[in-house]
DNA sequence: GCTTGACCTTACCATCATGGGAAGGCCTAT
DNA sequence: ATAGGCCTTCCCATGATGGTAAGGTCAAGC
């Protein structure tokens, strides 16, 4: 397989595939006599990993550490377990951060009354709002 | 007020002001002789408005929008709750993929006992999920 | 065997908002 | 006068991704 072939079983660009190993997330792929990369079975699976990963908002370098846990067949669950929960939790932080902006802006926009007159108590708020 | 004054008095880091400024979203500060900037209360409160709006997740290109609308005396509100409305529609966007992401990770982290065992549904997952 | 088009390679640039640091100048209090 | 704290500009880094350009390769059709 190419990287071409690679990238549509994996979901994961050419472009990024050849990204992850300069970086070193994945090991350097071989090579045919003319120099274009071969992937694998193993290596796809690898790669839709990543991608998988990726999807669940895990930055690439918590994905080197549960590639790590993928790998070794000693692993403890509760390893594994424990990204997961910290990933939750960041994701919840953001969450509950983003909420509170948009209840700002809802609480602000549904006291807007969004016509032809430039009277507007959102522009007030930013001018006048709460400071950090 | 030179640019540490404004800065603490915006809650807008000095870096940040002399970025703004370079980017033209803020108009050249004044100089002294020696070439400090100098602000007045009117740019530090056109500061706090960037600073507030930031806090509320607006981009910068959209505070261009925002501030050429604190501006204009004669602006019609429903431009600004419009701009309020599409900030408001791109977080509930962001908010419901990462409550899909969390809702993912709860569901496959609850499946792991995370204990010592090398057994996890939460790889098993990653390996072999769905793809996209 | 030659052309064509689709693919591969590397290398560089851009994003977006922010911080870090270096090298050098200015200002104020002692 | 000197020390330390502020200012200036300039350059680099982030994180994951896309774009583009210049050049090599492969496969299919003629």
């Amino acid at each position: 397989m190419n990287i071409g072939e690679a990238a549509k079983a994996s979901g994961v660009s050419a472009k990024m595939i050849r990204y992850y190993e300069s970086t070193g997330l994945i090991p350097a792929a071989g090579r045919t006599g003319s120099g274009y990369r071969v992937y694998s079975d193993t290596e796809v699976q690898m790669l839709r990993f990543i991608r998988r990963s990726r999807d669940l908002g895990f930055p690439v370098e918590k994905i080197e550490e549960l590639l790590a846990l993928w790998r070794d067949r000693s692993r403890h669950s509760a390893d594994v377990k424990r990204l997961a929960q910290e990933q939750i939790d960041g994701l919840e932080r953001k969450i509950a951060e983003m909420q509170a902006m948009k209840d700002t802006l809802q609480h602000l926009a549904d006291a807007c009354c969004g016509d032809h007159r430039p009277n507007c108590p959102i522009l007030v708020d930013l001018g006048n709002g709460p400071m950090p």
